[in-house]
DNA sequence: ACCATGCTTTCAACTGGATTGAATTCCGCC
DNA sequence: GGCGGAATTCAATCCAGTTGAAAGCATGGT
């Protein structure tokens, strides 16, 4: 009971069964617990990083600045999902956090992983397996922004965004909620805040999607799929080799 | 002796100081050995995926395709490096292969890596940390594409492959060899083969660099790290977590 | 009800880099 | 030494996306 209130739990048991000792040491995670206005940012690029961070509910992303100010978000976070990860392997944290909602964020330090390391064979399996995993979305995020067109870009961004929001909620069908400003938007997909607003103008006219307050319902997923050639990672894992405990 | 000769010893061996056991158990990995020809496609995207390889020598890149032929190189292999990791995640291979130039790689079971995950605590660690590594550099590569102009890419791209290849050579001063094609840059970096030859000329009449056959000479590297704010991910590793063995 | 604030949309001028095709240089090879 | 194919360079043109500013629209606070 107290395990399936864990959002990482969910997810994480989305990829493969966990025993019950897995589960709780995974819930321990998220004992400590602190909330963030929209809009506050959490820890900055250079800082040391001690805590890990999983998100118990709201949205946040991390970015880079560069020196005169041009910025690109690399990555949006959910709930379930572990922030600063890619950090642990290097001394400083190399992208800002900031919230874009009101958010409930659970930090743990950087040697609970370690325990889990020495402790669970499992869950460290499951641990790389995310991180190689991760990389190969990173590499999808790459191949979109070296070589599609803005519109393609977008459609990717959303068949992206809402294979993971159906990783912990399998009864999302096509309409998500979309909290970020366009101008986050622009700054994920290295476009501008104008250019988003025609090309969302575009697509709506064109009949991809349609908008209404801060939902947004995909209405032709299949052609959006084509466009972008769109695979979904977080389904295709490979856990097979995993150790069993 | 024989862990020495190993390039993957050597590369590792960089970051942390490897038990006489653990140089060995990475060493085999060497074992096998195929060469391929210049401009080889050594695997597919999509197939399964088997094997990774370690490179011995020369030059190689993964790269995707988009349906109507657009192409994005997203990673380039240098001696040492661990070709196929990323995927291990998956089912299926999410890159092709190709070599840049006369290679040999040294091809290893998947299943290699799971003994190494059971058997050496510091390796896997390592392993780990590599990975993550990765992501960071994945994200600093995804700034270059999403906020950079074409110079800056170009010379973001140079600081980082004349970074890699000090890892296993540090004899390297301001020289290294280029063997890719500008084709191949400008699919790296998601500009045209033309604008490539445009921004290397420009950048030689600006006193950056200077050519000379393939090599290339970077007369200016602190501007050019200035202006791309170029961080050198290889040096900043945190291993004092590691487990000792 | 009103203003302040921040977001989205619109507009028009502009430009970095893309495209195309042809010319040239380079280089391995017979 | 000269042939053939690839890589690079050059020049002209074009366009997707930028820039900056202004106008519309929500939302929430007092």
């Amino acid at each position: 009971m107290s395990s399936t209130s864990s959002c990482l739990v969910t997810k994480l048991s989305h990829y493969v069964s966990l025993s019950e000792a897995d589960c709780v040491r995974l819930a321990t995670l998220e004992k400590a617990e602190r909330t963030f206005d929209a809009g506050h940012e959490v820890y900055q690029g250079g800082d040391e990083n001690k805590d890990l961070y999983v998100v118990k509910h709201g949205w946040a992303f991390s970015y880079t600045d560069l020196p005169d100010g041009r910025r690109q978000i690399v990555k949006i976070h959910h709930p379930g999902d572990i922030i600063g990860f890619p950090d642990v392997a290097l001394k400083h944290a190399t992208t800002t956090l900031r919230t874009v909602e009101d958010v409930c964020l659970c930090p743990f330090p950087k040697s609970s992983l370690d325990e889990i390391l020495r402790e669970s064979p499992k869950l460290s399996a499951l641990l790389l397996s995310i991180a190689l995993r991760d990389q190969v979305v990173l590499i999808d995020v790459l191949r979109a922004m070296g070589r599609m067109s803005a519109q393609e870009r977008v459609s990717y961004m959303l068949l992206d965004l809402i294979s993971r929001l159906r990783i912990t909620n399998p009864g999302i069908t096509d309409t998500i909620r979309l909290p970020m400003t366009q101008s986050q938007i622009a700054d994920y997909l290295g476009l501008t805040n104008v250019y988003i607003s025609k090309t969302f103008i575009r697509m709506e006219e064109d009949g991809y999607i349609h908008r209404d307050q801060n939902r947004l319902q995909i209405l032709r997923e299949d052609a959006m799929i084509e466009l972008t050639d769109f695979h979904d990672r977080y389904a295709d894992m490979d856990t097979s080799w995993f150790p069993q405990d």
